[in-house]
RNA sequence: GGCCCCUUGGUCAAGCGGUUAAGACACCGCCCUUUCACGGCGGUAACGGGGGUUCGAGUCCCCCAGGGGUCACCA
């Protein structure tokens, strides 16, 4: 068999969007499977909107990810160059070929002129379609007008009659109309090419195989297959995955939240939550489970398992996703996945990395994102400085609150060891000496500590906080139920 | 507006002519439990509408409606 060669070919735009880093996945998941080569190429012909900076958003994007490509812009490769900044010279060799044969000409109407037929076609009630008037320009008038500096756009010659079929690996064929298709511009009048015909260029010389990507792009097709015929080349095999959309079932935009992997990044996801999610956003495998590493995507992805229908994306369940892996990484990881974070910054100047290695084993795997992990740390970094009201009401007011803190104290300073074992033994013991429940002397405990009515195990809790700081605080919630007498 | 694609619970989605129409997230109960989270158990909730074809239709065909995409010297 043939070898599989994918390609993802964003415009750089910034940053990462989370439709094209599902598209990304989605080929490299596919060159991966197949033993493939997986392709990055940069569209950035549009000169006014790409810069270095914007490219290297899509290029962090993927390595955040963990979607490395075979051959790039970077990286090179038999095919390049893989930025289509830097093809110039092909494409003119493909132009210049279509011209000599006749299948595409230049054009020579000005903008002004293109209006007049829109806005006459419009006044008309018909479709715009070019007018095709330098279509039978003869050789002489072109050079003349070359001559005088004008700067031409290449148009193709359109068939006006018969169908044109995309067969698609996802949608099954799919039939266009030619007589719907103009004489559309394949080259800019500064020279360059426009998008149908560089990527028809591009696709055909770097050797793609498969070109997966959203279905935006099924409608453009047409007009691609009819480059491809014009040139005399082979088109690739297409599949046309469908859109990511809003919760609102809109185009996902801004005001719909993150919408970059960038975003997500900096709001504390994970990247293998965001690459699960999206690999469930769109693509099934047929087998009833949720939670797949890349790696085992790899053998199970296939391009049937796409579906046709637009897919709206739930950032409850990429929120849960991420909860569950961040219960599962170590604190290790953990803390270097948010040792930039101001506050982390702060405690990792405070205190040994030991300490926020055992704070983090205790805080990581109840929490959602990466962001929420500071203040779940607080405590155990910073003093309690107030107490949480209704925890107050409910724990502090008892009769007997001093008692069981004072009982605690002893405790806390009698422990043999100061373990979470031991200390829960000794508590528990005294709970039934005291004929109290055990939950009665925890609740007020964990609020004496922590200043909240929800941490984690309390035992733990106390073994990592230390003998000491147990004891101070404890004294002063002593000291501060006093005071409120 | 023309053309194209799509339509199973709120969301993702299984299903590929015969099922009590899976599962996950979210939501609601209950259990576990020192709180929270986790986990376990259970519950609410769906085939857009109308015609066909067929003994039988969520599954096939047609129409309608709705949603999305595309029609640039953007990609």
């Amino acid at each position: 068999m043939e070898e599989v060669r994918v390609r993802f070919a964003p415009s750089p735009t910034g940053s990462l969007h989370i439709g094209g880093a599902r598209t990304a996945l989605f080929n490299w998941l596919f060159a991966r499977k197949y033993n493939g080569i997986f392709v990055l190429r940069l569209e950035d012909t549009d000169l006014l909107r790409s810069t270095e900076e914007s490219s290297q958003g899509i290029v962090d994007g993927l390595q955040w990810l963990g979607l490395d490509w075979d051959e790039g812009p970077d990286k090179g490769g038999t095919f390049g160059p893989y930025r289509q900044s830097e093809r110039l010279p092909i494409y003119n060799k493909y132009l210049d070929k279509l011209i000599a044969d006749g299948k595409a000409y230049y054009c020579f109407c000005t903008s002004e002129e293109l209006q007049q037929e829109k806005e006459a076609a419009r006044n008309q009630k018909r479709d715009y379609k070019y007018s095709r008037r330098c279509r039978d320009l003869s050789a002489r008038e072109v050079e003349e007008r070359l001559q005088q500096g004008f700067r031409p756009v290449i148009r193709i010659k359109a068939p006006d009659s018969g169908t044109t079929v995309v067969h698609d690996l996802i949608r099954g064929d799919v039939e266009f109309h030619n007589a719907l298709l103009d004489d559309f511009i394949i080259a800019k009048s500064d020279g360059w090419p426009t998008y149908n015909f560089a990527v028809v260029v591009d696709d055909a010389s770097m050797k793609i195989t498969h070109v997966i990507r959203a279905e935006e792009h099924l409608s453009n097709t047409p007009k691609q297959l009819l480059i491809y015929e014009a040139l005399g080349l082979n088109p690739p095999k297409f599949a046309h995955a469908s859109m990511i959309l809003a919760p609102d079932r809109s185009k996902l935009s801004k005001r719909h939240g993150a919408t970059s992997v960038q975003e997500f990044r900096d709001e504390g996801y994970l990247p293998e939550a965001l690459l699960n999610y999206l690999a469930l956003l769109g693509w099934s495998s047929g087998e009833d489970r949720d939670l797949w590493t890349l790696n085992e995507l790899i053998p199970e992805f296939s391009l049937d398992g796409i579906s046709r229908s637009p897919a709206i994306y739930d950032i409850e369940k990429l929120t849960w996703m991420n909860g569950h892996y961040l219960g599962n990484i170590s604190s290790e990881r953990l803390l270097n996945l948010i040792k930039d974070q101001d506050q982390m910054q702060k405690y990792l100047s405070e205190y040994p990395r030991e300490y926020l290695l055992q704070v983090l084993d205790l805080v990581g795997s109840r929490v959602k994102t990466l962001n929420e992990i500071p203040a779940a740390m607080q405590y155990f970094c910073e003093d309690v400085e107030s107490y949480d009201t209704k925890g107050v009401a409910k724990h502090f007011t008892k009769a007997n609150v001093l008692d069981i803190l004072n009982t605690v104290i002893d405790i806390v300073e009698k422990a043999p060891q100061f373990e979470a074992s031991v200390i829960e033994d000794l508590l528990r013991q005294q709970a039934e000496v005291m004929q109290l429940k055990a939950a009665e002397l925890i609740h007020p405990t964990r609020l004496a500590l922590s200043g909240r009515t929800n941490t984690p195990g309390l035992f733990e809790v106390m073994e990592v906080l230390g003998r000491e700081k147990c004891l101070q605080r404890l004294k002063k919630a002593v000291a501060y139920i006093e005071s409120q007498e």
